[in-house]
DNA sequence: ACATAGGTTCCAGATCGTGAAACTTTCTCG
DNA sequence: CGAGAAAGTTTCACGATCTGGAACCTATGT
């Protein structure tokens, strides 16, 4: 997904990259991949993705599901229990997010620069019954995803290679997004109307780190019915303002 | 740590192994490792060195710490963040963990077999101020401890190949470590008494799965001042109790 | 018992990874 | 500020290592 003209080649490691491909699959797989699926997925010869798959079992790094096929091994699950990098961030701003669904009744994610656009780590749900579901662990692209126009704004992402249309209303021009990413460098926030998703508006702020980029987003999303133009500014503002009493504490949040 | 005499050679995945020793040197790092560090430590050469993380960096599984070195990437974080396979597990046995650490006092555990040895998943503390300390996301031999022993006993774990010695105490002869094996099989529970550590007592029972296995185990430690032999029992039989009252949720946890 | 799908092992061949050294970049300290 | 060292990256020829097709297992279902 993002092998691009212009590319250099990359030489020296081709049964590494493949073993990361096979990894990251069977890891971001709600369910265990079996050998076939696999081969079918890559397109490598059977006799090869076993031998790197039983490699990969081995280290630890995957294990053979009880009901069949390759999941997260003990490795990764132990990793996970140990909560990963984002855990201090996300426990910094848990209240922040929490006092702005309160008051927006909208929900409220946090969002950083994944491998693959933009990764959602935290969400915090509002009182209203039709709302964004929760897509943490999920990745979006970063030019539709208001996350990912604040991000791109302030430091903490660049701009993609390609700008997938999701709707209609998808930024798919460079230029246009160019605009977008300066108006949101101006005002402070980024806002998306059904780019992402029919219906489907968010307002982002950015998280800045100790050298004044950005780390991560925090946006509020909801339904084109209820967050008008006229309200975004005011979202802005609010999550602006909960985000400064806990600025203290968001700098751990960085590295 | 494993590679005994014995073992079949296993050819044909080289820079893969090398690959995942490195990945997995770096994510059970605390700090990040430098490409220096890394080389100490493997004796590969350099330019490999560097050559397989800049593979790793590339695939999102590593990632360049802003300070310098590597250490988990994005794709890696994500997965920490959608939880890994033991949430469901440790969800629905949190509450028994608390409530036999307010009858108890002491830190109670949960434990499963991981890739080199136990791995403590999740633990709630006791009262005392004198305690074990949080082990989340650590692993220990499996033969001195309460939790390796029960789950060898239920078919969750497999003797280990050595048994290296950590106190005077440590059982190393495989004909004792069978005997307490075949003793926690017939009394349902298992015991360390200075085996892992001088003067730390822990009580472990198993958590078994659908098919009648061991999948996790769980355990009460503390000093041996608090918990004298008399208590061993009493200790296991309370657990069991609280576990017993779960045991239909307990299935999910299992996969 | 047979057939089928899913998975593993084998093997010869050449592609791909290796390591030493050269090179570049980034610190460090006089 | 500049020299020197340390850390990291790239290059390249060589041959060890990985590859993929086919044979070989082994469950599962009919």
């Amino acid at each position: 997904m993002s092998e691009e003209l212009g590319e250099k080649p990359v030489t020296g490691t081709q049964s590494i990259d493949r073993a990361c491909d096979l990894l990251i699959r069977v890891i971001n797989s709600e369910d265990p991949q079996t050998l076939s699926e696999l081969v079918a997925a890559t397109g490598l010869a059977k006799g090869t993705t076993s031998r790197i798959l039983s490699a990969l079992e081995r280290s630890g790094l995957l294990a053979r599901s009880t009901v069949g096929g390759f999941e997260a091994g003990p490795v990764l699950n132990q990793f996970a229990v140990r909560g990963g990098a984002y855990t201090a961030l996300i426990g910094s701003l848990t209240p922040a997010m929490e006092r702005i669904a309160d008051i927006t009744h909208e929900t409220v994610s946090l969002a950083v620069t994944g491998h693959n656009g933009i990764d959602n780590i935290a969400q915090v749900e509002g009182s209203y019954l039709l709302g964004s579901r929760n897509w943490v662990g999920e990745s979006v692209p970063s030019h539709c995803s208001a996350a990912g126009k604040v991000l791109i704004a302030f430091g903490g992402a660049t701009v993609p290679s390609t700008l997938a249309p999701r709707t209609t209303e998808t930024i798919t021009d460079f230029a246009l997004l160019d605009q977008h990413v300066r108006k949101a460098r101006e005002v402070g926030y980024a806002v998306i109307r059904n780019e992402l998703e029919q219906g489907l508006i968010a307002v982002a702020i950015p998280v800045l780190g100790a050298n004044g980029k950005a780390i991560a987003a925090l946006s509020v999303s909801g339904p084109a019915e209820r967050i008008t133009p006229g309200d975004e500014l005011h979202i802005a503002q609010l999550m602006r303002r909960e985000l400064n009493q806990v600025q203290g504490l968001q700098q751990e949040g960085a590295a």
